[in-house]
DNA sequence: GTGGTCTAGACCACA
DNA sequence: GTGGTCTAGACCACT
């Protein structure tokens, strides 16, 4: 069994994040049911609480809804959603370059040093 | 007083980030001393156990070495100090590829995201 | 379709506040014959389990009563719902008043703050 | 010892709203610490995890901040408090409002309504 | 000593 | 069967 988490961050964080990306690239829709929690905490081998946690967390930023009696269910608001993509890849830009210039990259040489790096891995996968 | 640190990362972490940054970038140079642990904590209203803890964490990365009853001091081996930026160079990178291609975009959509973003950003700083 | 209900609260109690009051404001009458158990169940998008609960508790009430065969009927003796009326309306202001006073605002405050508020809804409906 | 909380209601909502009211009346200062999660369990006699979910929620209404090794603390930020009595006051008015309104009680009668009832209240308390 | 995470297990209300 | 709450107790990292 491949590990599931690395120990650096609390575990209901991790998976919060990794159900959130499978929701932003559409793994899983709009509406769809979520396991439940047991179901989770089996399958990723978690105490069911940890992962109720993490579900609250998803329903805190309004990714997800729970529904008592029935389960919890992929927000059915594609703006939301939406929304939520676009400021989490700015974000994440936002993180790179302000990482980059503390490191004292410029501005092109920050461009630069991604075009190659994208390039190289471009090769990597041929 | 503006807040200097958050509370999602320990404070040592935190300064320990921010001494390396201005190391890797020149603003510290090499052989050169720090300020001493309790001056240090001082300045950024620290307890000095936790800049102890810092400069700790930054011997052990041999960016910093102390020496018994002179201080501390930036590593006067330009090798190491050029290995770890680049090291650290990459580092950023791949996370800033991860997140995004976990976020479902494409290697195309990344860097046409970025360049985007680079302009947008030089036009602010206009 | 908008939505009806949100998540906080038991759907039975949600649908149940909704009835007694259109039944005190005489929206449903004395007497009035309430949609059976499954039309409700249709119309609002619900498991008529749910609707069988809210009127069971709205009997609870002495609001509503079942005839066996018959279907579920507005009370038709009006004292009951006037007394029922008197103690809501008392149990609304109560409850309004213990909110504000614990946020620390004194009974002169909270008469000034009303009017403000009564008079700024006034010029919005205009 | 007075029952201190009802069971309609989780118990870490309740405390919450409790010291979440506290601050907003000045009970407890800007920067003011909280007690640690610990006695605050032993004093209201719940497990330590509930109070600390209590000032989980706190800590994301952005009423108090929580500092690893230190304990939690009272925002400094008096505008964020400022804006967030005012933000509970309007939902509690309007609250109010919203129920009567749904009752059949028009703005002029519960104008009327509340001075009486503020009127009898004042009788009371001498 | 402080907050934070996690588990195991019990119990509840809802649908 | 579902989510939600609560407890007891262990363990950890930070200050």
């Amino acid at each position: 069994m491949a590990e599931l988490f690395h120990s650096s961050q609390p575990i209901y964080q991790q998976l919060a994040e990794r159900i959130k990306k499978q929701i932003l690239r559409g793994e899983l829709t709009l509406g769809e049911k979520l396991p439940s929690v047991r179901d989770t905490g089996i399958e990723v081998n978690v105490n069911p609480n940890t992962v109720q946690r993490t579900y609250r967390e998803l329903e805190a930023m309004h990714i997800v809804e729970s529904r008592r009696g029935q389960g919890t269910f992929v927000t059915d608001d594609r703006v939301v959603l939406d929304s939520i993509r676009e400021e989490m890849k700015l974000a994440v830009m936002n993180e790179f370059f302000q990482q980059m210039y503390e490191m004292g990259y410029s501005n092109e040489e920050i461009k630069q040093g991604l075009m190659e790096f994208v390039n190289r891995k471009g090769e990597e996968n041929r």
